[in-house]
DNA sequence: CAACCGATCTATACGTCGTATAGTTTGAAT
DNA sequence: ATTCAAACTATACGACGTATAGATCGGTTG
């Protein structure tokens, strides 16, 4: 709080907002450390103090959005009921979170930016796979799935809304400003599982 | 093929090779122009002149790996019958060409690193995805499919292995060194295609 | 055959970056 | 009041991408 020089006691979580407000403009590949301690108005030292240098701040901005990421799939489910519905939601609140903040998105799995071997860092991105996980589990039909075979429904889903996400931020999909295209794909492919089957009933 | 240092020829070419020589052992990020460079045997300064910069050389890379892709998927299909098990053949390829080069497929799609409005660049990533889409043509039930439909297919399976392939590399669904989950993952959520839709029907 | 010329590559320089290190300042405990 | 660890600054260093001017080559023209 304080806004003396040294020890304005939460630099730290400062350098970690700068980070993701320039996220909103910029890829991660061209923020750099330097860019960061000025907006926070520290020298462009300070940063490597807390976080022992680039991947660590990056680490930490990974972090924050893998835990934002998991509120924000359990926060589409409230009032929603029935288990396909809710996991249509969900899948949808995971490819906007994606496309809302592309920067952010793309940071929390880009590993070779990271300390991909940080703990706090492997125990932030296993929530959101958690809260898929138990999206699943949730749904009515589920209950005849062993844990293998709900496993393989929680890896098919997961692959497919973030694969989906990255195809579209690419421009893989088509053109990504266009909105009423996002939201055509993504609900014909969500609502493509229903048709997959007719494939492989040959 | 002159191994004078002016005009051996072609420069650009083994500067492609080189940097894929190196993306066999570290990411895109950590490269350098000067390392591809030196490997190359020019000056450091040689690369701009062919590649107008380092995005320009990675979108060589890029434009070799997309048709590395395509030719991939196509040739894992000779000799294979059956729509269903071509799909499934298609998509083991996929995600083996990402595991086995995963630098190398990783560039294809890192387009805050490339040109990604190059028409070379935008021309050669829409080959693996017409690939896929006559694999999904040719399966025997998609003639029920219209061209929307077809598309929410094609969307959807190439999300699928895409987005199980990033997974897997940044180590989200396990130990990215442990095969034989790879393995064991990767044919539970191929085959998880006809365990999805008990969920759909609630 | 000789002069030329565009294309190819080198040499050099510049600004930015991440990081390491030594030094300075602060708040708090003794 | 003094001490001390933590927080931050100041400085320096090597590596990087890029721009630019110069050197060198192959091929073409007269």
């Amino acid at each position: 709080m304080a806004k003396n020089q040294y020890h304005h006691g939460d630099l730290a979580e400062t350098l970690v907002k700068a980070t993701r407000d320039l996220l909103r403009s910029k890829p991660p590949t061209s923020i750099s450390l330097r860019e960061v301690a000025k907006i926070a108005g520290v020298s462009h030292g300070a940063p490597a103090h807390h976080f022992g240098g680039k991947a660590g701040l990056f680490t930490a901005v990974a972090i924050a959005g893998h835990h934002s990421l998991a509120t924000a799939l359990e926060d589409c489910l409230v009032g929603v009921s029935g288990a396909e519905k809710r996991l249509f939601e969900t899948g949808k609140a995971y490819i906007q979170f994606a496309v809302e903040q592309p920067a952010y998105f793309s940071i929390m799995f880009q590993t070779e930016l990271l300390n991909a071997e940080d703990g706090a860092y492997t125990t932030a991105r296993a929530k959101p796979k958690s809260v898929l996980r138990q999206c699943i589990k949730d749904s009515a039909s589920a209950e005849r799935l062993d844990e293998r075979q709900l496993n393989g429904v929680l890896v098919a889903l997961w692959s497919q809304v973030h694969g989906f996400a990255q195809l579209w931020l690419t421009g893989n999909l088509g053109d990504p400003n266009d909105t009423a295209l996002l939201q055509q794909l993504s609900l014909d492919m969500l609502g493509s599982l229903s048709v997959a089957p007719h494939i492989n009933c040959e």
